[in-house]
DNA sequence: TCAAAAAAAGATAAAAAACTCTTTTTATTT
DNA sequence: AAATAAAAAGAGTTTTTTATCTTTTTTTGA
């Protein structure tokens, strides 16, 4: 589904919006450890959604990622845009490139309305939204 | 969604449903051009496939691959499952191993009911449903 | 103003997926 | 029986993704 970039993004980004409720600074290391990720790789992805501004960071001592009111409001989809590209949007199930309402795939429609839901979850998320989800004790990041 | 190797089977299998209906045999040239996949690595997928008795195949002049009515009844999830193994039923979307009802990610009920669609979607639909789909004209396989 | 801490950047390496080529086996047709 | 056609098998190669390592830049606090 996603990639497994875009799996460790989504989780690391849900992590700094959990720490950054302070506006505290989280570093590389803090998020690869809470995520179990590769820190270098984790570094890349962080490095990438900065340049896509969906986080903040700052370098130095104390420095680290955190995130903004506005930041906050970014989606789930907004993270997957940014790692994965629009594929998800606009590609065929079956990979046909000509695929389309007027020249369906022999699944078109009936996956369209799983896509339809896919987008509904991804876009109705935001990052915001899970620090009270994961607050309650309801729900989990945890790997292991 | 699915791997490369996994359309390419789905979209090799249903157009070698589609020709055998009067018991002809297919090439893997024929399979190759039509779907168009690079064709040794269309073989190896129906090598792989023939392997896992979802089609058959002769060898020699005449030879090819051709499907029985039995083949017709697997699903498009049995061609899934054959070359992606079985991780659309289990994994969490979020690559989180210990992902479950009790310990559910933030995103877990919503994904639940999403991917049920998406195994209906798969398991619903054999290998012979889409002979006559195609052969109605209102669907397509083509690429270009 | 210097040492240290942190991200940014760049370069490389390893693993997996996608793809290609060659040889072998099997069956068929002549 | 020989020639041929086709899949099966085996062995690469290339590309992409995932991961690691090193150096540079920036900031801060002592």
């Amino acid at each position: 589904m996603f990639s497994k970039s875009c799996e460790y993004a989504i989780k690391a980004m849900i992590f700094v919006a959990q720490k950054s409720k302070d506006q505290a600074r989280v570093s590389v290391k803090d998020i690869a450890k809470s995520t179990d990720a590769p820190e270098h790789f984790i570094a890349k992805i962080m490095q990438e959604l900065g340049r896509k501004r969906l986080v903040h960071s700052v370098k130095g001592p104390n420095g680290g990622f955190y995130m903004d009111n506005e930041d906050l409001k970014n989606s789930i989809s907004d993270i997957v845009k940014a790692m994965d590209g629009d594929k998800i949007y606009t590609d065929c199930v079956l990979g046909l490139k000509a695929c389309s309402e007027k020249n369906p795939c022999p699944v078109h429609f009936e996956y369209k309305e799983i896509k339809k839901n896919l987008i509904k979850m991804i876009e109705n998320n935001t990052i915001g939204d899970f620090n009270e989800k994961l607050d309650s004790g309801k729900f989990f990041l945890k790997n292991q």
